[in-house]
DNA sequence: AAAATAGTGTCTCTTAGACACTATAGG
DNA sequence: CCTATAGTGTCTAAGAGACACTATTTT
């Protein structure tokens, strides 16, 4: 990109305005996926692991009172990843992630402001990191398991956004994808990691065939995990 | 998306205005691939395939003989693959074929004329379908094989964006996605679809392994390849 | 027959699924 | 001791790579 821009050009770009055709307003919206225990008082057992996403309640129309992707829209001096990315930091906290573009929403009449186009990106984040922020008024934060959503009014068509970006989550996973690890803290034992992927893909692993296939991805922490009525686990990192 | 909307709600989206906010124009560009006979004259064995793609020479401010892929900006009444099909119809007519989207291009300062997003979309064509117009005076469209855009004048970050849909074009090929067979005629030989993955995959591949493999997306034709002074080949088309 | 490419048989190595076994912590 | 989960050994079947073999067409 590196162009000597001739005095010709320089007039034309100078005379040249976008304003003539019409522009829509373009926003990204976020698909933020967290891994929690079901069972917080379980302390006997390895606990199972739900998946939830996180969604906020509109407080003014259109949709209010329904439940939407956070997102917003992008400005003339940011990446539409840098307006994801800025989103999710000011919803919770949660910064230096890998982002993922999973669709463009573009179909007339999606949104009733108008003309208005929605590039979704899919995050996934460890539960420890997230703080969700309290302080605003102007609208609510929640968190839901992907059961919850059938019953809740979704504004938009955010309920198809998050079912596509569901089964992007489960083709990271059918791959063994790096960014599964996003989900966990640091440091876990092998049984945890497996928990999730049963989790995402809706189905039961067998344990050896799991580890060995995980041996791959995670190397030996000097940390075990004690306190349960049977053998202590060695806890992993994933590699690099 | 059935939904009532109060009256309350009306008045708030008549008097609600997106034009508070800037916007971006939103453009379509398609990286079309298609795949042809290195060597034309050669009668008397497997031809050689070459993979090209179709840029346009640019008749005007900015990048004004530049070449760049065709393409053009969204309308409001349309989703943007619309917009990426149509702009291809104009330019092949060739329509009816699948488009993946491979990238949304944001960088502020992409265009010189102002802030202009590029979603791309990466078609694959039989080079048989391809009537390039040539009936518009306003530009020059040609193809190129990806050995020739080297020493070419490519503009805006277009050279950018060839090379992330050329790696696209390869995790289909090492996935063998069926949209491969988008690049051939409706029946083929087993060689000539090796060819076509040996050109996209840079590498040579085992005859018997390759044609194992396609086994399983492929079915035989009762048409066979004669003429050529060795055994006469069956030809086969994609399943379903 | 020679040249050239079509098409096949089969060995090996790696990987994935199944499943039963041993190990160790707490009660 | 028992129970619960951690962690291992190994059989088998399927798939991928290597490579040599046979078949058929024109010259």
């Amino acid at each position: 990109m590196d162009r000597k821009i001739s005095k010709e050009e320089r007039e034309f770009l100078n005379n040249y305005s976008l304003a003539k055709y019409e522009r829509p307003s373009v926003a990204a919206d976020i698909v933020v996926f967290r891994m929690v225990e079901k069972d917080e008082e379980n302390k006997k057992k390895t606990r199972p692991k739900c998946l939830q996403i996180l969604l906020i309640k509109r407080a003014n129309y259109p949709f209010k009172n329904y439940w939407t992707l956070p997102g917003g829209f992008c400005r003339p001096d940011e990446r539409i990843e840098e307006t994801a990315r800025r989103e999710l930091f000011e919803e919770t906290n949660v910064s230096g992630v890998d982002m993922k573009l999973i669709g463009v929403y573009s179909e007339p009449g999606r949104d009733p402001r108008g003309w208005i186009i929605s590039n979704t990106y899919m995050v996934l984040v460890n539960h420890l990191d997230c703080e969700l922020r309290t302080d605003k008024e102007a609208w609510e934060a929640k968190w839901f398991s992907l059961d919850e959503l059938d019953g809740l009014d979704i504004g938009f068509d955010h309920r198809t956004i998050i079912r596509e970006a569901f089964l992007s989550l489960k083709e990271y996973a059918s791959s063994y994808s790096n960014r599964i690890f996003d989900l966990l803290p640091p440091s876990f034992t092998l049984a945890e990691l497996q928990l999730v992927y049963e989790e995402i893909l809706q189905c039961n692993l067998t344990k050896q065939n799991f580890r060995r296939k995980m041996m791959e991805f995670v190397e030996e922490t000097d940390e075990v995990e004690t306190g349960y009525s049977h053998r202590n686990s060695q806890k992993y990192r994933r590699k690099h």
